[in-house]
DNA sequence: CGAAAGGCTCTTTTT
DNA sequence: GAGCCTTTCG
């Protein structure tokens, strides 16, 4: 009962035993959070004999959800199985499909994605007249998520309003919310804005809730909404006992209205709150933290912590300049070649971190040009392909009629003869008869009743051939398993032709094989609940969630995504004023410092060694330009870094390669002409050899995947007589 | 109506 | 450089 105790620091221990009342837990990077929260959940279980049943924890991601779990069922068994655990978005979806009817809300909701979210706001700004084109749908949207995430409807956004633009975000957002009511939908921001909006209106519900959850735990607190944290305040209410983990020093999410007056708030609305400081770091070596610390100390708005560290002084930090964004990726592979190679780290145990996405593109190709495994964490993203959105309005439609962002995107994919006119002649016709835009294609495709006067004959045709197709689904829908379904679907709608006979054809098929994989672990639910299961999935998960551990290979990751992973080896890409910091927070301070705190959260992800590395030289959005070095290098202590190459150690030696103990791998001469075999890519002829630094870039063509560039030390080349 | 081609804009981060 | 939209042609 104790044992699990004596394990932690005195801070942590505090973090752990303060079970009554408000608590905030501020912890600094690597400092054991989810152990302290793990803890005391167990704390909560064993020793103060709390049903899991009346603990709430809330986490961001799914995957911080799924580690909690995981260390909960380690320290106290499968009685954690019956605690509330999961994300805000997750655990409101679950609880408005079960008590929403009483503020309206159709338990059959499905949630809009962003994509859906934009083209059903495009629909909203021409329904209020406007032009779509004059008024960007995403500048909307962005403002009627912020309002959504400060808990204002859209009355009061009127209200409020100061500008033009306020206006017109006033009346678009009023349109929009009532083309999602129509298509029984919400999205992202409603989940969390109706369930306190429900909790408001139905006292009774939320008293229910509020004796439930005697305990109510909060993790990344400092990436709260003012909405998500009137949620936790309004189920804390009952019992009080609520706890917040945080680090303000880590929030990054305030383009997302995430708010870091929620901290500070914390104990103006909790005066009795207890504060624990969990300031020792587990993680990095002694150089890396006072290089974080370096970087974030320029900041002006925050709570500073004092963290320290028992650990080793380590390796100093490697400031690289490259040439170009290639030379960069080069430099990173060659570099994760040669410390593998020595057996200083694993493959997996690298990772490379970047501000935009687009970065990833000339990293990639120059990992595949050498043959290195790397896992790119967020590439095309897997839900937004198209593919795969196309199969899943079509689910989403057999279960929901009203979606009606579904229905448009389906409708005539694959092509069956429904064009824009016909669209545009139905969907006037609909909202004329005040009729869904299901309901209108229905009653075109019976014989009875009104039609829609400029349809001709063709249009009608192919609109009720989409019609029966559907019908027939969804009658089938009640009776197939999700799989069945799912191939139904396919077959029916002629699907697979039609992707695989497309660009890419292939590759599409296969996500939608992929998507088939995951219905599959739905296929034994009654049949609408398995849809039900699988779509509420589909449309909560994140790509950071089916981040895998067990190859491998090196991490390609966002900076964003990289918060709460740790890593033994780090290179932090792209320090260049323009990218980080990105130029769009130039003008603006605070965000400027969400910058600087962006880059902190990458250089304390390391444990042993780091790399910041910039180019001169970068391709951005077609043409390149020259870079200037990141401000941010400017922290980073001159004492802390080793300008050459990071083995230089702490004598600051510069090595060359004839420096013996720095060779690791001997290197034999190829010549052009000399066949080499390879364990992946098979047998081929050396076209080109070259010293590079302590080892050896060589150009082989191989028989049967053509010219590649691979590197010495990690090809691992044998020589074929 | 649909496929193909050309032009346009926008690229920060994501539950 | 890509995706989205519009235009054009069959």
């Amino acid at each position: 009962m104790t044992d699990f105790l004596a394990s932690l620091n005195p801070a942590q221990r505090q973090a752990v035993e303060q079970t009554d009342g408000p608590l905030l837990i501020l912890a600094g990077p690597g400092s054991g959070k989810t152990r302290v929260i793990a803890h005391r959940v167990a704390h909560l279980i064993s020793t103060c004999r709390v049903s899991p049943y009346n603990i709430l924890a809330v986490t961001f991601t799914n995957k911080a959800a799924r580690v909690m779990k995981e260390r909960l069922s380690h320290l106290a068994g499968s009685s954690a199985d019956d605690m509330t655990i999961g994300t805000f978005h997750a655990i409101c979806a679950r609880l408005l499909r079960r008590e929403g009817r009483t503020i309206g809300i159709d338990p059959g909701f499905v949630i809009y994605d962003e994509d859906d979210k934009l083209s059903l706001l495009k629909r909203a700004i021409e329904a209020v007249g406007l032009d779509s084109k004059q008024y960007s749908a995403r500048a909307i949207a962005s403002a009627i998520s912020a309002a959504k995430s400060s808990l204002l409807p859209p009355q009061d956004y009127l209200e409020r309003g100061q500008s033009y633009f306020d206006e017109v975000v006033g009346r678009v957002y009023g349109g929009y919310q009532q083309l999602l009511l129509e298509s029984n939908a919400l999205d992202f921001d409603d989940l969390l804005l109706r369930t306190v909006q429900l909790f408001r209106q139905c006292p009774e519900v939320l008293a229910k809730y509020q004796k439930r959850y005697r305990h109510v735990m909060v993790d990344e607190f400092q990436d709260t909404n003012l909405t998500q944290y009137e949620l936790v305040k309004m189920l804390a209410a009952g019992h009080r006992n609520i706890c917040v983990v945080g680090d303000p020093d880590q929030s990054i999410y305030s383009w997302r209205s995430a708010d870091l007056r929620n901290i500070l708030n914390f104990e103006k609305d909790y005066p009795d709150a207890k504060v624990v400081f969990l300031e020792q770091n587990y993680r990095s070596t002694k150089k890396i933290l006072e290089a974080a610390a370096a970087v974030i100390s320029a900041n002006r708005q925050r709570k500073p912590l004092n963290l320290w560290t028992d650990n080793d002084a380590g390796e100093p930090i490697s400031v690289v300049e490259t040439y170009s964004q290639q030379e960069e990726a080069q430099f990173i592979v060659s570099e994760v070649a040669r410390l593998a190679a020595s057996g200083k780290a694993a493959l997996g145990d690298c990772a490379v971190m970047y501000r935009t996405n687009a970065q990833s593109r000339a990293l990639e190709e120059v990992f595949v040009q050498y043959g290195m495994n790397y896992r790119l964490v967020a590439g095309t993203r897997f839900y937004e392909r198209r593919e795969v959105k196309d199969i899943i309005a079509y689910l989403r439609l057999i279960l929901n009629s009203a979606d009606s962002v579904s229905l448009m995107r389906v409708i005539n994919v694959p092509p069956r003869g429904i064009g824009q006119r016909s669209l545009g002649n139905l969907s006037a016709w609909a909202g004329q008869e005040g009729t869904s835009l299901y309901q209108a294609l229905e009653l075109v495709a019976v014989l009875e009743g009104p039609k829609p006067p400029l349809l001709n004959l063709r249009a009608s045709k192919a609109l009720g051939v989409f019609y029966s197709l559907m019908a027939g689904l969804v009658a089938r829908g009640r009776e197939l398993n999700l799989v069945e379904l799912f191939d139904l679907v396919i077959a029916k709608s002629g699907y697979q032709e039609y992707i695989s006979s497309g660009q890419d054809g292939e590759e599409r098929w296969e996500n939608v094989l992929e998507l088939r994989t995951v219905a599959q672990q739905y296929s034994d639910l009654e049949p609408l609940d398995g849809l039900t299961a699988f779509l509420e999935r589909v449309a909560l998960v994140s790509d950071v969630d089916s981040y895998d551990e067990s190859i491998e290979a090196v991490t390609l990751i966002t900076l964003h995504q990289a918060k709460g992973l740790e890593f033994a080896v780090v290179f932090i890409t792209g320090l260049e004023e323009g990218l980080l910091p990105h130029y769009r927070s130039f003008d603006d301070p605070a965000q400027m410092e969400e910058e600087r705190r962006l880059c902190y959260v990458g250089v304390t992800r390391a444990k042993e060694r780091l790399y910041l590395i910039r180019a001169f030289r970068r391709s951005l959005m077609g043409g390149v330009s020259a870079c200037e070095p990141s401000r941010f290098l400017e922290s980073i202590p001159q004492h802390l870094v080793s300008r050459g190459q990071p083995e230089a150690g702490e004598a600051g030696r510069l090595p060359s390669r004839d420096d013996d103990s720095l060779s690791v791998v001997d290197i034999p001469e190829l010549k052009a002409g000399d066949r080499v075999r390879h364990s992946q890519f098979g047998e081929g002829v050396v076209v080109g050899y070259q010293p590079v630094r302590d080892d050896a870039e060589v150009v082989v063509d191989f028989r049967w995947t053509g010219v590649k560039k691979l590197l010495f030390s990690f090809a691992r080349l044998e020589k074929v007589e």
